[in-house]
DNA sequence: AGGGCTTCCCGA
DNA sequence: CGGGAAGCCCTC
């Protein structure tokens, strides 16, 4: 019998599986762990499949079963191959990305967690006995006579030199138990009720339990969702199958997880990037072991080696985040389709501002749409308005309007908290000297330095650059630096100034960066102990704060001024999930939007809240320009150090594209929209086709032919985020 | 990835 | 002629 393994050298130079003798030693499984000779060394292995022959002239032996436990099932191996041809990664790659650390190709970690139990070690009449003819051994007979009471005694209990003597005569024995860092043991809470609109959607999916079926539920925030996922989720496991429950990011987890845990109990596992690695060695032996049946976690957890999946819900399926931006580009929404086809069930995304493809292929009928427009119990949705900040700056309110600071005062007396949000953090976007007109920028990027007041450093968001401000203008030595862009740093300053008896939390990249920050602020913030938070948009998803009532939008045109298609996308969806978050239960909420566009179709629609009407408008802007959903996309980068060597070889490369598709629209070679990051020239070449087939043997190709240029990378994004 | 083999350049 | 760097190829 022969085995075809991949290696844990990751090259694209060898992606390819390599064949093996197994010997008759060994009882070897598609999807274990082994260890093989490779050239003069031994590495480690993944057993992706076995044949009962082999042409091969010189075939080596494998040499060891590293884990017997099967990591990989056969569901998995699928997903392998297909996350490496939908994103052209090499298939060691693709392994590597589906697996926590513990678990790589490459890794043989152990991150168990043992308790250590002393125990009886011989009959009772024995240690009877042993405790009539040992009296004046006083410590030792209380033990014993504490193991005879309770059985097992945790090992730290027990004086350790009386110990040794016991251990000596075995008459007491040591037992380990492996126990789990993340233990749920709760009571489990009653069925929740669900309102005629959610009982609707919930059969319809439920109806459809057996089929390969993608479901977009388009619910107005606050409509009880969640709710929904959890009764689908009981009847899958009633059903002995199992399920996912993806959410974009980690923050968010804690809120919809606490909610798990009291619904499911212990079977629950939990994978995200803020787990360390022993917590996610764990969650990951708990899914391995088959002890639990549901997984919530973000992006990666779609690679959960639950088998018998029975659904895969996918919530803000709008969100960004399930599209990992570096490589492999894979987006979680394509993998949970796989899945959901190998295991033929149902695929539910959902969202109160679904992305325009989802939407898109809902109304065309590719996908079954469902949707939600009351919110549930008493609660309405909130009282929306635009404040025309031209007309404020005038009257130098710059950061916070008349309208808002009023609004502020009146939920401070009023004892009810506030949001607000804005999309950059730091203090100052720029620092410039009002002499010479000097203004800082990283030496590796295209880009201006953010000035953090916290570190009195200059920092560039792109790559890791950092610097201590100087007190001069390094160029004309005035001392004339002004600070400039409003950062949340500086917001939170101005609101302590403007308002010194708030009570203000910020959150951002820079505050959340600990482990459990981002928990601690969001608990703190939903117990009263803070009455303003304000952050970037890490703070408009999906949170529920019941006495938030008020939503400030300090400047809705950040995102609205990238040059990107989804821009007017993003804005709309950004804002309309912020809005979400005034005024659950019986409070009215209200928003207050402060924008320099104030006749934009992105922030008027957030005005209307019209959904519909939005998605309309948006479409027409995608079918003229030709954008997805219209057309797919795919974005080609070209770099290098070496501002020639980039441009050459994106024309060679644009030249190549032209030459060997044939219904693709080529554009560029452009300066990508950072042109220069981390000292790298960066060109790039826009596809845009109907067909998604086509693309793929010259994208196959082009790759090939870079691995053997030297000093200029290519990277392929397939359906990128931003162009 | 990492080792071995070939090639090519140049110099006490 | 010899050594060392650089390029190329192979690993089941």
């Amino acid at each position: 019998m022969y085995a075809e393994v991949i290696i844990e050298y990751n090259s694209k130079h060898i992606d390819k599986t390599f064949t093996y003798k197994i010997p008759s030693r060994l009882n070897i499984k598609p999807g274990m762990k082994v260890k093989v000779p490779f050239g003069k060394n031994t590495i480690n292995g993944f057993v992706l499949n076995i044949k009962n022959d082999s042409n091969l002239a010189n075939i080596r032996e494998i040499i060891d079963i590293i884990d017997s436990e099967l990591i990989l099932n056969e569901e998995l191996i699928k997903v392998g191959i297909y996350l490496k041809d939908k994103t052209l990664c090499s298939l060691t790659t693709a392994f590597q990305t589906m697996l926590p650390s513990s678990f790589k190709i490459d890794k043989n970690k152990d991150y168990s967690k043992y308790i250590s139990y002393v125990i009886l070690n011989n009959d009772e009449k024995f240690i009877k006995d042993y405790i009539n003819n040992n009296q004046r051994y006083a410590k030792q007979i209380a033990i014993l006579k504490r193991l005879m009471k309770d059985k097992k005694v945790k090992k730290e209990e027990i004086n350790s030199s009386s110990l040794n003597t016991l251990l000596k005569k075995e008459l007491v024995k040591i037992e380990k138990e492996e126990v789990y860092r993340i233990n749920i043991k709760n009571e489990l809470k009653n069925d929740v009720k669900l309102t005629k609109e959610q009982e609707n959607v919930y059969l319809n999916i439920k109806n459809d339990f057996n089929k390969e079926k993608v479901f977009l539920l388009h619910g107005v925030t606050g409509s009880g969702k969640t709710e929904i996922y959890f009764k689908l989720i009981k009847d899958v496991i009633n059903l002995g199958k199992t399920a996912i429950l993806l959410v974009p990011e980690i923050s968010l987890t804690t809120q919809i997880l606490d909610r798990c845990y009291k619904v499911f109990g212990g079977d629950v596992a939990v994978l995200h990037s803020g787990l360390s690695n022993s917590e996610k060695y764990n969650e990951y032996q708990k899914i391995l072991r088959k002890e639990v049946n549901l997984v919530v976690g973000t992006r990666s957890a779609i690679f959960a080696p639950l088998i018998n999946l029975g659904i895969i819900i996918i919530d803000e399926e709008h969100s960004e985040n399930y599209k990992q931006d570096s490589n492999p580009r894979y987006n979680a929404i394509d993998i949970a389709k796989y899945r959901a086809h190998l295991n033929n069930i149902p695929l539910l995304l959902a969202s109160a501002t679904p992305s325009l493809e989802s939407a898109a292929r809902a109304y065309k009928g590719v996908y079954k749409l469902l949707t939600l427009k009351n919110r549930i119990g008493t609660s309405v949705l909130p009282k929306v308005e635009i404040v025309d900040m031209q007309k404020e700056a005038k009257k130098r309110n710059l950061i916070f309007s008349e309208k808002l600071s009023n609004k502020i005062l009146e939920k401070l007396n009023k004892k009810e908290q506030i949001i607000l949000l804005l999309n950059r953090r730091g203090y100052s976007t720029f620092v410039t000297c009002q002499n010479c007109g000097y203004t800082y920028k990283c030496p590796n990027c295209d880009i201006t330095l953010t000035y953090h007041k916290t570190s009195n450093s200059l920092r560039c968001h792109y790559c890791e650059y950092n610097k201590k401000l100087d007190s001069i203008c390094p160029k004309c030595h005035e001392d004339a630096l002004s600070y400039l862009g409003l950062g949340t740093e500086k917001l939170e300053m101005e609101i302590k100034k403007k308002f010194p008896m708030a009570r203000v939390v910020r959150m951002d990249v820079d505050t959340t960066r600990r482990k459990n920050a981002t928990a601690n602020i969001i608990n703190d913030f939903a117990n009263y102990k803070y009455d303003i938070l304000l952050g970037t948009q890490m703070i408009t998803k999906g949170f529920d704060f019941p006495l938030v009532t008020l939503v400030g939008i300090i400047n809705a045109d950040t995102s609205l001024n990238i040059p990107d298609f989804r821009s007017g996308e993003r804005t709309f969806s950004q804002l309309l999930q912020a809005s979400g978050r005034a005024g659950r239960k019986d409070k009215i909420g209200e928003v207050i939007i402060q924008t320099y566009n104030k006749d934009n179709y992105a922030i008027l629609n957030v005005l209307k809240n019209d959904y519909i009407n939005f998605f309309k408008e948006e479409m027409k802007i995608r079918k003229t320009l030709k954008y997805p959903p219209y057309v797919y996309l795919t974005l080609i980068k070209i770099k290098s150090t070496d501002y020639n060597l980039a441009l050459n070889n994106a024309i060679k490369t644009s030249k190549f594209l032209k030459s060997n598709l044939s219904n693709v629209i080529i554009l560029g070679p452009s300066p990508a929209s950072l042109f220069r990051t981390n000292n790298q020239y960066r060109f790039q070449i826009l596809l845009k086709y109907k067909d998604e087939e086509i693309i793929k043997n010259t994208l196959k190709k082009l790759d090939e032919i870079f691995l053997n240029i030297k000093n200029v990378s290519i990277e392929i994004d397939i359906d990128p985020l931003y162009t």
